[in-house]
Parts: C-alpha cells; structure tokens; sequence
DNA sequence: TAGATTGTTAATCGATTAACAATC
DNA sequence: TAGATTGTTAATCGATTAACAATC
C-alpha cells in the first residue's frame, strides 16, 4: 500500500482519528467496529475494510485497541509531527477557535494570530498574542506555515487569502461565507453549518 | 425523479446552493458548470449531470441563469421555507453564529439562543436576547423547532443533546469535539476543522 | 466452550470522467 | 458564422453492503 489514498479513504480515516482520541479522553481502551460506525455513521463494514488494507489491527472477539488504532492510522496519514497554522481575525469566532482544544489535540498548533483592528493587536487570545496584520508575509515566511484559518467578515476574506497565498501558503480553511479565488495549487477548504443544514432537513423531512 | 435524492447528490446540490447565493451576491447573473467547479473542487461534467437529471436548466454556450438555478434547486431540495433552529450557548462560538449571515441567507431563522450563565442571560446577541438554558424544553416544543446547534463546551454537550432531544429536536449540529450518544432516529451533524486539517495535510504531503 | 467481532469475499450500486454531438 | 457550453453517452472505478468463515 505505498499508493496515495483515495479521498475517500483519507476523509474516513480522518474522522476515525477524531472519534479514537474522543473515545480514549472517555476513558476506553478498546472499540468496535460498531461502535465507530455508531459514532460516524459509516458503515461497519466499511470501517473495517479501510483498516485492514493496511494490516491487522484488530483481534477477532474483541475488537481494536484505541492507543495502537492512532497511531496505525497517524501513521498511514503521515500526520505525527506538529504543524503550524496562522489565523486570519481575533473577533469572535477567532476567539473561538484558538482558545479551542479542537487543534491542539490532533498536533496542530497555531503559531500566529493576525487582525487589522489596532485594539485587538497586542491583546492575547488563547495563549497568543494577536499580531499586526502588516506582519502577516513575514510570520508567514518565517515559520513556514502552509495552512492558514480565515476567521474575518467576508469582505475582508479574499485580500487575507491573497495575503497568505502569497506569503506561501497552500491550505486555506475559510470560515467567511466568501467564496475565494485562488491559484490552483492551492487548496480551500470552506465549512457552510447553512449548507450542511439544508441537506440534513432534506433526508428529515423526506 | 420522484424518488428521494442519494446522499451525494443532495450534499452536492447544497454546495451549489451556497455557490449561487455567493454568486449573486457578487452581482453575477449566470455560471457556468465550470465556474461552479473551481469554487467547490466538483467536476464540471458531474455538476451538468446533476443537474440535468431534474431538468433542462442551462443554455448551451451560456450558462445557467443564476436566479432560476436557485429556483430549481431549492425546489429540488424542498428547502424554500423558512426554518427556526435553536442555538445552545451565548459564549464565543455562539456569538459568532448568531451574528453571521451564514443562515438567515439560506432561510434559516435563529429563534431562540440559550445559555445556563446567569450574566450571560438577558443580554442580546445578534437581534436576539439569550433565554435562560431552563426555558429550553419549554421554547422548543412551542416553536416547534427541529434543528438545534450545540456551541457549548465538550462538558455539556451530551446534556444539551440529550434535553434538545427530549424536546423533540431531530437534528443536532455539534460543534464541540466530543461525541455525543444519541437515539437512532436523530442525526448528528459534527464539523471538526482539525479532522478536515489533516486530511487536507496529507494530500499535501504527498 | 459460547459469544462476539474481525477480516474477506462477492455482488451491486453510485460516482467519476472523457468525449462529443447538439445548440445557444 | 464561430466559439462556448450544455446535455448525454459509455466506460471505469471506488464505495457500499450482506454474508460468513476465522478466531479471539
């Protein structure tokens, strides 16, 4: 299996981390295939194919141990070290996910916090303090960041990928409802909690 | 094609909900197949395909009109109403929902907003003024809401669950990070930006 | 042993894509 | 007309699922 995944299979594995570390925090050591599919909603079958065309994880009877489950499947995403992220904007959702556990928890760290509002520079947020805006290219460089969070209004949205891009970063997650052109080297990951809600009504009320 | 969407095709036609409404709001009339593919990473042949299997909606050599897309599609999704959801949690997240357009442009009201923080009740967010977290039975049984979103920390979040559930509410949008147990007839909705983080990373290292 | 759960097979279905005629 | 873009076909590939032997 040196191949690339497909990404499918890299989404999922991606949300059986998520419910691994959740699960371990509750105290468990071991879990199902069942119970990781109760949790997600993939199919067990399909849970357990993904796993074993890498190895065998599991022990038949019992099912997987959560610590050894990480780390096969750290292992398979190439994802143990610690990364580096920026994050555009310290209003509130800003806030909101820096003083969140959510990053941290999986080895991402944020590096940087950057706003244009002279108040809020110099203030600290999680255990950051917020950056000028104007030294956005330089951090950026500095730390070799290739992620950046877009946490502004929408208006603004567009200028701070611009802004990333530029500074050399290749993964932007934004979270204004602005859609974002960028270079095709880069990826944009957008999460929309409307879109996802209407989808989600359609299968409840039909 | 009276019979119900698959998961895919109704996740999909939702994105190109959220890219029409982005679309107009820049001022643009028409799109074509291929613009709505560079905004969500969808194959344009796909994007057509979808499409066309409810109807001859776009002009060869023009495009699709933007407004009669949104049309359809929301008929498609049977999303044209206006639905009233409850927000759990006046904190940071919970701001930062309130007093996003991200829902009111897609018809979905905010109706009630609760929080168990005694200095945080009473006082508005968005247009809204947070109700006292014991109300909630009470105000989602009378509103009748099925839709409830959960921004309050890991600790509390099965607690909120488990009362939006017993007040009927079908589902649930958890954005804390732990997992939540719920009955078999309410679906969870959970976004964790880290597990998107990853997956995005790998395809990147690779 | 008896019960539980994995790993794997086989069959089906939907997603994806390239290609291109139709037509605006 | 000439260029652009849809609608559709056909072929391929991955996802999904039920079923069950293997085995803890």
């Amino acid at each position: 299996m040196a191949e690339r995944l497909t990404v499918g299979v890299a989404a999922r594995l991606s949300r059986y981390l998520q419910v691994l570390t959740q699960a371990r925090k509750m105290g468990k050591d071991r879990i199902s295939s069942q119970e990781i599919s109760d949790y997600t909603n993939i199919n067990a079958t399909q849970i357990r194919r993904d796993l074993s065309g890498f190895g065998k994880f599991g022990k038949r009877g019992v099912g997987y141990n959560i610590d050894s489950l990480l780390g096969e499947i750290r292992k398979i995403l190439r994802t143990q070290g610690q990364h580096n992220i920026a994050l555009i904007g310290a209003g509130r959702l800003g806030q909101a996910i820096a003083s969140s556990p959510i990053f941290a928890e999986h080895g991402i760290n944020i590096a940087a916090v950057f706003d244009t509002d002279p108040d809020k520079v110099g203030r600290s947020i999680g255990s950051l303090a917020v950056t000028p805006y104007a030294e956005l290219r330089d951090t950026v460089r500095d730390r070799n960041i290739i992620v950046g969070v877009i946490a502004v209004p929408a208006d603004g949205a567009q200028e701070a990928a611009d802004d990333l891009i530029e500074a050399g970063v290749k993964i932007v997650f934004n979270y204004s409802e602005a859609l974002l052109n960028v270079p095709g080297d880069v990826a944009v990951h957008a999460s929309n909690p409307a879109v996802e809600l209407l989808y989600a009504l359609y299968f409840h009320l039909t």
